[in-house]
DNA sequence: GTTAGGGTT
């Protein structure tokens, strides 16, 4: 194939000839030359996301208006712009840098930026047509997160009003038709993987196989007979089953074999250790960080039951759940491709072929199973125009759509449709849109800068660590940090044990003393940079953190706007609490308040799993939420009746909100909720 | 008596 007329490719960039997509560059470059939006379908190995810039590259562009490379992780962001710029013999910044949150590494004679999905997006308040830009590369499409469908929708709106960008849609071969047909037939150019082959072995349960532990360590158990050498991989749901998983394993004494457990929440010295082949052979028990965040190079064995923990939220309650699903059939093939990448391998599949087949073939996208407050903040805020006419590649149901905009009126952020000076602010924040609400609060409260700590780490995993074979040790150590009523309040001893820490310490010494109190220095590091980037916005809008501290009203009072529906009172028959619109929830046993439930509660998260656990929680005082609830709170009144001392009628007054009593039996003048009524009454 | 994984103005 020849480059078509007017195309050339600069000399200078080189292409990997052991690289299948450098058979393609030729096409690839007519492609973007001819077609405004290509989609480049190519599995793992490909070359795509290093390749793709460098050839947009060669071809001349990135030089008046940059080429924007997106990633999901700031991690992939920052090692592929390593890479290419190694590729290119430049410096990084030079000619390829990259920016994702709190790392700038972009020049002004960068012509390839590489960043987060999340980046891309923010960019559009400041440059709403891209002008930065006049060659995007969306990399990963197939994720389908909600900042790719966003960015998807976006671009598809941006295309004829910027008839210079190219723009090229990069995804592994899963519903590559779909972005084909929502991008008005865009060509699809197929790049083949590099790949080894794995044989794929269904291999179920048997009837005397009690439990996953036990069904996952005789697998392990029968490679081993087949073949003693062979890294493993296991996915499994969570925490617990890991542990379990591993407890078998162990049982079954396995010669020169390792095991590994592998999930996010481990600190990342444990996480290394599967990056580093010791004697013996690895069996490495995974959570679906090991599915697309992280590589672990050379398994051959991969074994698979099928399940994964699926965050879902339920728009009638507002409770997210967490909840053990079987996983679509892509994700099993992604699943089968971590190994085979070196030499070829086998995936074990812990159920039936039949059971595969009738698997739905993709994992829902994230936009159909998250509360979509956020989505709708963050369109108002950049002008997007009403969530129900975007195009989404899959639009959200209307009952999701009208959850978020009750959630939006809870906070106060929307009113008739339109943002408010709430609303607005909140729109500039980078958190949730409740732990923004908490921020604001924060202001009225006189507690700025206590709630600016917690809502910074709330949007986190917990900082603390509690490993499995030393939960007491852990637990110890934690009890430092506990207050009594509020775990919100138990951050702020955590933050000042840190920022003590901080100010006397080397980072060598940092890293030991939360290793000693088990803390993640990571999370800890993240915990603050999220808070010192607050502060700076909090700094132009013109916040100012309160000259004194706050105490712990003013601090609950504070926090509690953006925690409406999230209260709770004590059900002592039931031993848990009555939530917001009919749920029942008890509160975790992480929580300070799990063994003394408080009558009244507010809690950062519901969140379901083996049950609905409030986890974060504190102590209400119930006198505060009916000022804090407003127009949110419902009112009903019984026995009207003539009172002579007062001259007047009253009636007895109750106040709900979110279905639960707040106010009971008040006597209040009855005059003003029912004139007719009030005036029979006195005539009689 | 204990939660999968990402991301940001």
């Amino acid at each position: 194939m020849d480059l078509r007329p007017g195309v050339s490719l600069s000399t200078r960039v080189r292409f990997p000839e052991e690289l299948p997509i450098t058979a393609h560059v030729v096409e690839l470059a007519n492609g973007i030359d001819e077609h405004q939006i290509i989609i480049v379908a190519g599995e793992t190995g490909s070359g795509k996301t290093t390749q793709l810039p460098k050839i947009c590259f060669a071809m001349g562009r990135g030089t008046q208006a940059r080429i924007g490379c997106t990633q999901p992780r700031r991690i992939a962001a920052s090692s592929v712009a390593a890479r290419v710029a190694h590729e290119l013999d430049s410096a990084l910044g030079d000619v390829v840098g990259y920016q994702v949150r709190f790392t700038d590494k972009i020049k002004a004679t960068s012509s390839v930026k590489f960043m987060t999905d999340g980046i891309l997006l923010a960019e559009i308040q400041s440059d709403p047509l891209l002008r930065a830009y006049d060659t995007l590369i969306i990399d990963e499409a197939h994720e389908r997160s909600l900042n790719i469908d966003f960015l998807l929708g976006f671009l598809k709106r941006l295309l004829p009003r910027r008839r210079d960008l190219r723009v090229i849609i990069s995804s592994a071969t899963l519903e590559i038709e779909r972005f084909a047909t929502f991008f008005n037939n865009a060509p699809v150019i197929q790049v083949s993987g590099r790949t080894y082959p794995v044989d794929v072995l269904y291999r179920p349960p048997s009837d005397d196989e009690a439990d996953l532990a036990d069904l996952v360590a005789n697998t392990v158990n029968e490679i081993t007979e087949l073949d003693p050498r062979g890294d493993i991989l296991v996915f499994l749901p969570g925490e617990r089953e890991i542990r379990e998983a591993a407890g078998e394993i162990e049982q079954r004494a396995l010669p020169h074999t390792v095991v590994l457990p592998l999930y996010s929440r481990l600190s990342a010295a444990e996480q290394q250790r599967v990056f580093h082949s010791g004697p013996g052979r690895r069996v490495v028990l995974a959570t679906n960080v090991a599915e697309t965040s992280l590589t672990i190079p050379g398994i051959v064995y991969v074994v698979d039951p099928g399940l994964a923990r699926i965050n879902r939220y339920d728009v009638r309650t507002g409770v997210s759940q967490l909840l053990v699903e079987d996983i679509s059939r892509a994700s099993a093939d992604q699943r089968k491709g971590r190994c085979g990448r070196v030499q070829s391998g086998v995936c074990f599949r812990l159920y039936e072929e039949q059971d595969y087949v009738t698997r739905p073939a993709h994992t829902d996208p994230e936009i159909k199973r998250v509360g979509l407050a956020g989505v709708i903040l963050r369109m108002k805020s950049l002008r997007l125009g009403d969530i129900e006419e975007f195009p989404f590649l899959d639009p959200p149901p209307q009952r999701a759509i009208n959850e978020g905009y009750r959630t939006l009126e809870e906070l106060g952020a929307l009113e008739e449709g339109q943002l408010t000076q709430i609303g607005e602010q909140l729109g500039r924040l980078p958190l949730d849109p409740r732990l923004g609400r908490m921020i604001l609060g924060g202001r009225e409260e006189n507690a700025l800068r206590e709630v600016v700590i917690i809502a910074s780490v709330l949007g986190l995993q917990d900082p603390r660590d509690r490993p499995q074979a030393v939960q007491q040790k852990a637990d110890e150590a934690h009890r430092k940090f506990r207050e009594e009523g509020s775990d919100f309040v138990a951050y702020l001893k955590l933050w000042a044990f840190w920022q003590d820490a901080r100010k006397r310490l080397s980072r060598r010494q940092l890293q030991k003393i939360c290793h000693d109190n088990f803390l993640n220095y990571n999370r800890m590091r993240e915990w603050e940079e999220i808070h010192d980037q607050i502060v700076r916005i909090l700094k132009d809008l013109n916040f100012k953190p309160g000259a004194q501290p706050a105490s712990g009203e003013q601090i609950h009072r504070a926090l509690l706007p953006g925690l409406l529906s999230k209260i709770g009172m004590y059900n002592p028959e039931g031993r848990n609490y009555f939530g917001a619109r009919q749920t029942r929830f008890v509160i975790h046993p992480s929580s300070s308040l799990a063994r003394k439930p408080p009558a009244w509660v507010m809690a950062a998260e519901l969140v379901e799993t083996s049950q609905l656990f409030a986890r974060t929680v504190a102590k209400l005082d119930p006198a505060w939420l009916e000022h804090a609830g407003g127009s949110l709170c419902r009112r009903s009144h019984a026995d009207p009746h003539w009172e002579q001392k007062q001259g007047q009628v009253m009636a007895k007054e109750q106040v709900t909100l979110y279905g639960l009593p707040i106010v009971k039996d008040r006597s209040v003048a009855y005059a003003r909720y029912n004139q007719p009524l009030c005036r029979e009454l006195f005539l009689t």
